[in-house]
DNA sequence: CGGTATCCGCATCGATACTG
DNA sequence: CAGTATCGATGCGGATACCG
């Protein structure tokens, strides 16, 4: 996601650009709740993300030092994503978004 | 933006279909820091949208009943852009994601 | 298991012109 | 002032195939 100009007067602008990602947003929300996962765990539980987006989007998120990855040398492969502290520090946002899905879904149909 | 299926086991994808659109969000905010605002007062304060753009999110935050668009019938057009009692909870998501988004400008380059 | 690589359709977005 | 209409380019993202 791009990082617009307005990003100097609204802040939002630079947190958008770390997490506006298509799937991010759901990512650090399972990585927080689950705290340690493999792709494929990670990949069940956001299943409308094909693989090559999942991956991508790891990627992104590990650039911007939110997310570890750590790969265990055998066979089969082992991956293991997890949140950096500084991937914890974005909680309070995730819980706003969740916190407010949450209510508009209980007021509108689920 | 789409509506995940995921949204069923994080309701941060309810939040994100709502306020995820390109402009959304900075437009929220500056809904919020000036309660009123006119069409063009808005463009000044997001440049990079387009008028296309900034109209077309404007439309769809109407739709969704979180912001208020109200006409007034004199030439020149006068047209008036508020938040609504709704858009107005967003405000806790828009504070997390701005004060994170001021802490991670603080620590980077700016 | 945990990914890349490649191709490419199609929605999104920008640019431009025009209007009440 | 506050938009709409239209066209066309871009690039996101899905599908598929393949690899260490």
């Amino acid at each position: 996601m791009k990082n617009p100009p307005s990003t100097y007067r609204c802040p939002c602008g630079a947190t958008l650009s770390l997490i506006g990602g298509k799937y991010k947003i759901v990512i650090l929300w399972f990585l927080y709740q689950n705290s340690v996962l493999r792709f494929n765990e990670l990949h069940r539980l956001v299943p409308e993300a094909t693989t090559k987006m999942l991956a991508q989007q790891l990627r992104e998120l590990e650039a911007d030092k939110l997310v570890e990855r750590k790969v265990y040398p055998v066979v089969p492969p082992k991956v293991e994503y997890s949140l950096t502290p500084f991937g914890r520090s974005v909680l309070p946002v995730l819980e706003a978004m969740n916190a407010w899905g949450a209510s508009y879904l209980e007021a509108h149909g689920a």
